[in-house]
DNA sequence: TAATTTGTAACTATAATGGTTACAAATATG
DNA sequence: CATATTTGTAACCATTATAGTTACAAATTA
């Protein structure tokens, strides 16, 4: 059986818009990261005003306009981009549990604190990685295939 | 902003499952595990016929019947109750990026590396606790608020 | 035989997500 | 200034995952 859990893909469009902002000096417009991406413009823009927050990237409109890096690709860490998603729990403590058990009444506070500690290690892992990182990986490949 | 990326409760009903059958010396009842979780038998079931398959529940129909762990608890590690959900991705690659782009026609496996070293990571935490942990932290809830 | 309990299929309600349309606001260009 | 370009954002829809629920068959115990 193959669960998804997460069937949210922001984060993945996030990098790979950032690391298509990497790989081009000038400006994109959302039309044209949606085109790599393979999605809708508008998505793009949702996608990318999470990362303008977190002065990931810069917006300018009108003609000539789209998105670029606020930062060197090296100075951006896969973490942060994930933390644009906002409060993600990647591990959920269930709804309900029965208050009047001993059980039920306590754990959720357990639980909390073990998924804590285990998405902080997952997010360790991925500020590990740079979008330099990851757009040098990606050109590897491309010339290693082509 | 908070993203639920996942809505899935099915790992903390497990866990808190096993907790409430470390618990106790009897099988329980997926009616009486219910009640502790705050949901339906039902629920409960396909929870533990999970946890059945890999041989860390035992289940026993008709009356006195129901179900108890087939290990000691801390025997049973979070990581491989984590894993009978079934292959659970926490990130997830975005689904249609453009082939004819060199970055979206090579960016997948990259993520998918990444993400894959991330969910590891993440793994690799809940493999430290096991059941017993857990209950042992419950109780110390439930006596020191008692 | 009757009561208990799991096993499981089927259906529903809810919510999250991504896609899409529509249009306002900002900016550049001629 | 007028026009084209581009972002900003609200609103809505379709799809999907999830949990909850009902219903009933199968197994087990007494």
């Amino acid at each position: 059986m193959v669960t998804n859990m997460n069937t949210n893909q922001r984060f993945a469009i996030s990098v790979h818009a950032l690391t298509l902002l990497a790989a081009n000096a000038d400006p994109l417009t959302s039309e044209a990261i949606a085109s790599s991406v393979g999605t809708n413009p508008v998505v793009i823009r949702r996608t990318m005003a999470s990362l303008r927050e977190l002065d990931i990237v810069e917006s300018k409109s009108g003609t000539n306009g789209g998105w670029s890096l606020a930062r060197e690709p090296k100075k951006i860490g896969l973490c942060e981009v994930y933390r644009s998603l906002g409060e993600v729990n990647v591990l959920t403590v269930h709804g309900h549990p029965n208050k009047l058990c001993s059980i039920g009444g306590n754990i959720s506070g357990v639980l909390q604190s073990v998924f804590d500690d285990a998405q902080s290690e997952l997010e360790k892992a991925l500020a590990g990685y740079t979008v330099a990182d990851i757009l040098k990986d990606v050109l590897k490949k491309a010339n290693g295939s082509a």
